[in-house]
DNA sequence: CCAACTTGTTAGGGGTTTCTAACTTTATTT
DNA sequence: AAATAAAGTTAGAAACCCCTAACAAGTTGG
């Protein structure tokens, strides 16, 4: 019965690794003018032939173009979640950094592990939060500078 | 070598469903006296085989007291990890609803996705940043009262 | 007490993601 | 151009977590 509707392959949800590689390829899409299998093995930290298999997933699902030994591309469906797992990291790892104060690296490794749980809509709630903030800071009263110090003022600061 | 040292059993770090599993066991053990197979899979949404199986890792690898047919219990490991768990769940939980203000069935869930990538360290630095924000409102400006009003300005408020 | 129901377990299988070992293809070097 | 190195692929296996189907154990009601 499904077979005969064209479009509807992919009524799966993504797995959260699914969308770690096309959050990857998308970054480094932007970085290189091609991006290599190589690459993406260093980045996610797992073997070469583990992402061959995951590039045929993806292929089959229509998120990217590639036929072996070749280059590949996202396709438009590939491109937009990459797109928005990658916002997602750089909402999360900002807030850790600019309000929570952590460390960029920590920041960076627990804003990737949290980047799949969050929502469109949480996330968007947390973008006006920032800006929210932001905009107390600058009319004088410079909430996060207060918060920096409240922290700082405790001596067990590991790191900041 | 390792095998004669008596407790180098657990390097392997739990997986996100094992923390998952010691949560729920934790919570409903609060709640009730016994904690029963079938209560543990309706609120994980999965199978009662699927929990069953689940028991036997942890009661190998020394996080839960469990014979079959037999009421389980957490061991001390099992319960110190259950709950941590829950108490990331319960900070996150509150960050979503009461900084943030979405709603509490959308927060508890996505709480529960994000709770594992967290770490205690940034868990501890939300806590205080949440007691700092409790302070500033105390002090009369009321800064989460002004948020929630630039939330609401915005007519597309599908929640609260 | 026996039937019916609920609860829990085994057995067996499937999808996802990872690995190592061995191979092929492409790129580089001499 | 032939030899070597690097990049990529298959094949096959393992860990993890889930499922259904069937069976076993406990509980309840006639």
């Amino acid at each position: 019965m499904e077979a005969l509707i064209p479009d509807y392959k992919d009524e799966k949800p993504l797995t959260a690794v699914m969308e770690d590689y096309l959050e990857i390829i998308f970054t480094l899409s932007r970085e290189k003018r091609i991006v290599r299998v190589r690459d993406i093995a260093k980045r996610l930290g797992v073997k070469m032939p583990t992402v061959t298999s995951m590039l045929k997933v993806l292929n089959d699902r229509g998120l990217i173009a590639y036929e072996k030994y070749e280059f590949l591309d996202l396709t438009d469906k590939g491109l937009s979640i990459g797109r928005e797992i990658n916002r997602r990291h750089r909402v999360l790892r900002n807030f850790l950094t600019d309000i929570l104060k952590i460390n960029i690296e920590r920041s960076d490794e627990e804003a990737c592990k949290m980047e799949h749980g969050i929502s469109h809509f949480t996330l968007d709630r947390l973008v006006k939060f920032l800006e929210f903030i932001q905009d107390c800071s600058l009319s004088g009263s410079s909430l996060i500078d207060n918060f920096g110090e409240y922290i700082l003022s405790e001596k067990r600061s590991e790191e900041i």
